[in-house]
DNA sequence: CCAACTGTATTACCCGTATAATACACCCGT
DNA sequence: ACGGGTGTATTATACGGGTAATACAGTTGG
């Protein structure tokens, strides 16, 4: 989970990545706040401002004393799956393009990189 | 100077790429505190927090009473770019992979998105 | 049934970032 | 020289993110 942005974010984010990618379906359970948050070693509060921020979403599911859920159409999860990669590109192109690269020079920067 | 980064940082990085792209060279003046917070619409002492930064590493120069001039040697300047330049780069790779597209996909991706 | 676990809520505290309002010592051009 | 601009410092305030401790209501499985 590396990363500066907000922790409770990070873990939205990757949750949805796993909605996208199918690595979690809908009806799945969830870790339950305090299991992930040890897991994590982040507070408990972390994970539950994470958790309502999904389910204000519609991504999830709670029920006062039951374990959540994962709670969405399949449409849905394909829609995110999208939202997530354009995203993750614009940002990359931004930041390719900030460094005052060619098309063609940050392509070949990027292949050297990639292993 | 968008993004979500401390502003402060923010300052210090657009400045460290005007140096490493020769816009700004050694002996050049820089805006003063309260010119530049003004025109960046923030506070003079954010733009203070950055100038204090450039200053311990060894980038800029001040005295008290007079304007802060750049003060680095050529090497320095070339050597920043290309810290820069691979940060850059690999935190594009590092956000490129997390998507799960193979190499050829993220290169498509972002030769599409180029402009 | 009931103990263990769950979601939910509240209160207090800390830290970094940013703003705001001053104040003071210093340089420089007119 | 002197006034306006400069770097520098201090204090107070505010906010978001994160932690910590605790409490309560509800579900669930043995």
């Amino acid at each position: 989970m590396e990363g500066s942005s907000p922790i409770y974010l990070q873990i939205t984010d990757y949750l949805k990545r796993l909605i996208a990618s199918g690595e979690l379906a809908d009806g799945d359970m969830l870790p339950s706040r305090r299991e992930l948050s040890a897991y994590l070693g982040v507070n408990p509060n972390t994970v539950q401002k994470a958790y309502r921020l999904l389910e204000e979403e519609g991504l999830i599911s709670s029920r006062l004393g039951a374990k959540s859920y994962i709670s969405l159409t399949d449409e849905r999860a394909e829609e995110i799956g999208r939202r997530i990669l354009e995203g993750e590109i614009r940002a990359a192109v931004t930041s390719l393009k900030r460094t005052g690269l060619t098309l063609d020079e940050a392509v070949s920067m990027v292949e050297r990189y990639w292993d």
